[in-house]
DNA sequence: ATAGTGGTAGTTTTT
DNA sequence: CTACCACTAT
């Protein structure tokens, strides 16, 4: 008789999936995507397709029947996040967009404005940037009259980062002043009463600092069941990138989200933590298992980004560290040109070193947008710049000074934000001490006057008379036009150039420029239809290109890229080049205090070593006097000296009369 | 008393 | 390029 075989039954359960996600991702990778309840660990080293695994996890999440609105995910900006639903939406349709995505700080945001009222704020409330920030502790410490006296007090910008680093590790400020600032100790007292001072003053005024946004959604969370039932059940599924930055609140508040149901995946690099200035310490990520308790670990080490020879230099790199990684990558790819270490004469000649390789690379066929110049600090590409618009060479710049930290369009943004939180006395402040003949007392005293008797609006009625009141009927008539309703952002931002624009060339002798900035910020205006979402947007997530970036024509694609090595996380490029690798500028002076902020700046390499998909070049300049630390600085970072003549191709410059490179 | 100005020194990394 | 201080002008 013959045998007749019966299959055995498909599983009604498993349901049958659009993207055959064993073919599209690799074993391990699968297995993080197909996870669906639970927490999970991902420790994915550079270049393992991480972003992969979570846009595939995305589709299938969404493919499994999972709505989109209940999908949250976490990165380090929008734009990432954008990218990520972008693609899962390509490969399962449109409802993609539906899954909340952003920021820690721009969640927090949301739901801070939604439940506003339980933590005794308005929804209206005025995020500071640090720049704000700065100004209103300056001004504070004016009032307390701290700066007249003998000893040197804190500069402005020095108590912020106490402050802020009080807050991001949830330390009291004396323990960060005893451990990090002991030679401020003298000004405890005096930097208690500033901080209650400060803390109170943005209650008077409805304002949050980047870090009240994290910590005041944290208290939201801890301390309303009903908020935090809301948004756990709203997200029952959180996903979070780059974990390894996140710093206390930030993961108090994930373990805070995922009360209900616990299904939390994080993806991250112990190796990749470069934001400790900012709290994060790589150490979290190992965390997480103990905070939720039946986590699953899945490592990733397989690198599709990088040759070989590429890896060599990133895993000495890091294997040098003082503390062990949890990973050590490899590839497929094994041929590949070496790294090559360059030095040169001096700074000049680096950047001409660079103008010229990019334009051979050019021609060999690597378009512009797929080559990176990487620099520790953003001000390190200045004599780059130059030599760049010399060549005609067109770039986008990555981190640093950011066009809507440019005091003119602060000035500009605070005569909007005075419109959504009239009881901002920050912004009061700053326009008004833009009107002639008026300084820091005759502000204060108009604040005080118009808060304590008076509707803060109606400025015209100001009694006491000067010089000044022209400008103050001025103003008042401006404020009155532009709360009118019915008015576009645009239409707003419009008239406040109007009046501003006098005031602006007055000001500035280089108007013309900061006048085009203006009008490149009516045009990102236009996006928007509500005024508080653009004054959000405007602080949380800033067009990241900075001011040199945004003039030059946006519209040619194909341009260079500088960036920070801070901001160029998570993306990659054919050719990195790593400029001033020379001990004090990488690693920074600032780093030889401690061990660890020394180990942090190594693995700063290894994140820019791991952007490379074909060439690597590391160049340093000798020989560079440094005015900060009165030094010559002449010795190569340590992190190249490492590197054996195995890993490493040693290149010298040298110059003839057609200033061309020789392979020494 | 308060506003405005000019000179000098110090400049990391980001939400 | 900005912060801060000292100085001058009103």
């Amino acid at each position: 008789m013959k045998k007749y075989l019966l299959k055995d039954l498909v599983p009604l359960s498993k349901p049958s999936f659009r993207i055959d996600y064993e073919k599209e991702v690799n074993p391990t990778q699968l297995e993080a995507v197909s996870i669906q309840d639970g927490p999970v660990l991902v420790i994915a080293g550079a270049g393992s397709g991480k972003t992969r695994a979570l846009v595939y996890r995305l589709a299938r999440l969404v493919e499994t029947g999972v709505p989109p609105a209940n999908i949250l995910l976490l990165t380090f900006t929008r734009k990432a996040a954008q990218e990520m639903l972008r693609r899962a939406g390509i490969m399962i349709g449109s409802q993609c967009e539906r899954i909340q995505g952003g920021t820690f700080h721009s969640v927090a945001n949301t739901f801070l404005r939604k439940y506003a009222h339980l933590i005794g704020y308005e929804p209206g409330f005025t995020i500071l940037d640090r720049a704000d920030s700065e100004d209103v502790i300056n001004l504070l410490r004016t009032q307390l009259m701290l700066n007249e006296k003998q000893r040197r007090f804190p500069r402005k910008n020095t108590i912020s980062q106490m402050f802020s680093k009080a807050n991001n590790l949830m330390e009291p400020l004396s323990q960060v002043i005893e451990r990090e600032y002991f030679h401020f100790y003298n000004d405890l007292k005096d930097l208690l009463n500033l901080q209650n001072l400060y803390k109170r003053y943005k209650g008077l005024n409805q304002l949050m600092d980047y870090d009240d946004l994290l910590l005041n959604f944290k208290t939201l969370l801890e301390d309303h069941l009903e908020a935090r039932a809301d948004i756990s059940q709203q997200f029952r599924y959180i996903m979070v990138d780059e974990y390894q930055d996140t710093n206390l609140p930030q993961s108090e508040i994930v373990r805070l989200m995922a009360f209900k149901h616990n299904n939390v995946m994080v993806v991250g690099d112990d190796s990749q933590s470069i934001y400790s200035f900012r709290g994060a310490n790589f150490r979290n990520i190992m965390e997480f298992p103990n905070q939720f308790p039946e986590t699953r670990i899945i490592k990733l080490e397989e690198n599709y980004r990088s040759t070989q020879p590429i890896l060599n230099v990133a895993n000495t790199i890091i294997e040098n560290a003082r503390e062990k990684y949890t990973k050590n990558l490899f590839t497929r790819k094994i041929k590949g040109p070496f790294p090559i270490v360059l030095a040169a004469e001096n700074e000049n000649y680096q950047s001409r070193f660079i103008a010229q390789k990019v334009l051979e690379l050019r021609e060999e066929g690597v378009p512009l947008n797929d080559i990176a110049i990487l620099c520790r600090a953003a001000f390190h590409t200045f004599d780059l710049e130059i030599e760049l618009g010399r060549c005609n060479i067109p770039y986008v710049k990555y981190g640093g000074f950011k066009f809507v930290e440019t005091a003119h369009v602060k000035d500009v943004l605070a005569h909007l934000r005075i419109i959504n939180n009239p009881r901002d006395s920050m912004s009061w402040n700053r326009i008004l001490m833009l009107i002639e003949k008026i300084g820091p007392r005759t502000s204060r005293n108009i604040i005080e006057w118009m808060f304590n008797n008076h509707n803060p609006l109606n400025l015209s009625n100001y009694p006491k008379k000067g010089k000044f009141t022209d400008g103050i009927i001025r103003l008042h008539e401006l404020t009155v036009s532009i709360a009118k309703n019915g008015l576009t952002v645009t239409d707003q931002i419009g008239l406040i150039c109007r009046y501003y624009e006098p005031i602006l060339k007055n000001k500035y002798d280089d108007y013309p420029k900061r006048i085009k900035d203006l009008e490149h910020l009516q045009v990102i205006t236009g996006r928007y239809q509500q005024l508080e979402r653009f004054l959000s947007d405007v602080v949380l997530e800033p067009p990241n290109e900075s001011i040199s970036g945004v003039l030059p024509s946006p519209s040619d694609d194909e341009r260079l890229v500088l960036s920070t090595i801070h901001s160029a996380k998570g993306l990659e490029w054919n050719t990195v080049f790593i400029i001033w690798a020379l001990e004090g500028k990488f690693p920074s002076n600032y780093a030889f205090n401690s061990d660890e902020e020394m180990e942090e700046e190594r693995r700063l390499m290894y994140v820019a070593a791991t952007r490379a998909k074909e060439n690597l070049f590391i160049t340093y300049p000798i020989n560079i006097y440094d005015q900060l630390s009165g030094y010559v600085l002449s010795k190569p970072s340590r992190f190249i000296e490492e590197l054996s003549s195995e890993l490493v191709e040693s290149w010298n410059l040298m110059e003839n009369r057609e200033n061309q490179i020789f392979n020494y």
